[in-house]
DNA sequence: TGTTCAATGTCGCAA
DNA sequence: TTGCGACGTTGAACA
């Protein structure tokens, strides 16, 4: 990994254009070859950037970028999108190499695939009497989150969000109206289950039958006995 | 901006848990107070990061910490959100600041407003003997891209997207809906226009009698008059 | 390889 | 502040 501190101004042509004026910059260069372009705020995303694969040139500035005061201009491209990512320098005021190896990758844990995993577990949380018929209960408009079926017997399409939106009560909605015309399964409810439903998402929910559930991860996990985590 | 690069292992709770175990990562500190830990690979996206704004502070470890080998732990709390990322530091191997300044900013100049105008200038594209009503026609739950008339007089409401997913058919859907309650305007029919069109999204305006109609970017700015464009 | 869906999405605008 | 849509979305899982 190379980072650069320099005065530089940067121009992108792909999906869409764009330039950013001549200031002083973070330039990370990574040991795939991809470049970084950032500022001293506006956390997370760069300004700029180049994914892999690509590839890395520096050239030698014409008469007219020297004149300008560029000293060198880096060329990064992506030859399958032909993205283009062209940086003039002006100056380097840090220029260091790191080894750093590689990364172990990241664990992830409270994302939607365990919400369902825990709450197909523990399907009761549904309603008495509840019984899971399947998870990712596949039809031609994808994957229903849970299928269980109700005390009475009738089927029940459960769709899971971390975070209710109004988005996830639409796709509910669209899995419900396409079951409900599947003679072996009518008539099928709905639950809306997340951690956090937004008041306009339990409006239009509720409007349409739909039965909204909030769900305590931190407790379904404590539930769940194939073995509590450490922290 | 301060960059470091350090043996670490990092620890995030906040809207999910996530861990990253000891490895050698850049720790970048930005002049907000943000933090974020890149590693040399995956381009664009950090590890694990905190927004700003937050509050940052270095720790002394703990016994146990010393033992296990930490110098130093970073604890970088949002203080909103209760969001938490702990840094624990093995090993500073390169640790260095720099004055930045502010940026200038981005300038864009995208790519997805220009369809719009260019197919509202080539309503033809649409079919033999449309004509445009109007850009950006209002109606009580948002804009219609576009609204024209057929060969027969009859409206046509057009949804344009530069990539046709599922989320664009339901918009259209809804705007013909209200549409169709309008005596004025009924019938209404629809056309998704998009640069590509997903199976899916395909599939389900075509299920609602909805015409699907690729746009070929770089053909209708070529047809525009309005002056080519460099690059 | 292509398609679909989640994301600590982030970001920007408007009501 | 909240809602809503776009993003050079990115990234991962799965067919």
């Amino acid at each position: 990994m190379r980072l650069v501190i320099a005065r530089c101004s940067v121009d992108y042509a792909g999906r869409l254009s764009a330039h950013l004026p001549l200031a002083t910059r973070l330039l990370l260069v990574k040991a795939d070859g991809s470049v970084l372009v950032h500022s001293d705020s506006l956390s997370y995303k760069p300004l700029n950037w180049m994914s892999p694969p690509c590839t890395f040139a520096v050239m030698e500035p014409d008469e007219l970028q020297f004149e300008a005061g560029v000293t060198e201009t880096w060329k990064v491209s992506q030859a399958k999108t032909a993205d283009l990512l062209v940086i003039s320098i002006h100056e380097i005021l840090h220029d260091s190499s790191h080894e750093l190896g590689i990364d172990p990758g990241l664990q992830k844990d409270g994302v939607e695939a365990d919400l369902q995993k825990l709450l197909a577990a523990q399907v009761e949380l549904l309603g008495e009497g509840f019984e899971l018929v399947r998870r990712e209960y596949m039809t031609a408009i994808g994957p229903v989150d849970i299928l269980a079926r109700d005390a009475s017997g009738a089927s029940v399409a459960v769709e899971i969000k971390r975070r209710g939106d109004i988005d996830g009560v639409e796709q509910l909605t669209r899995y419900l109206e396409l079951m409900n015309r599947d003679p072996h399964l009518a008539p099928v409810t709905g639950v809306f289950a997340a951690q956090e439903i937004k008041p306009q998402a339990r409006t239009l929910a509720e409007d349409r039958g739909i039965r909204c559930l909030l769900l305590d991860y931190d407790a379904m996990r404590g539930m769940d006995d194939s073995g509590s985590r450490l922290f």
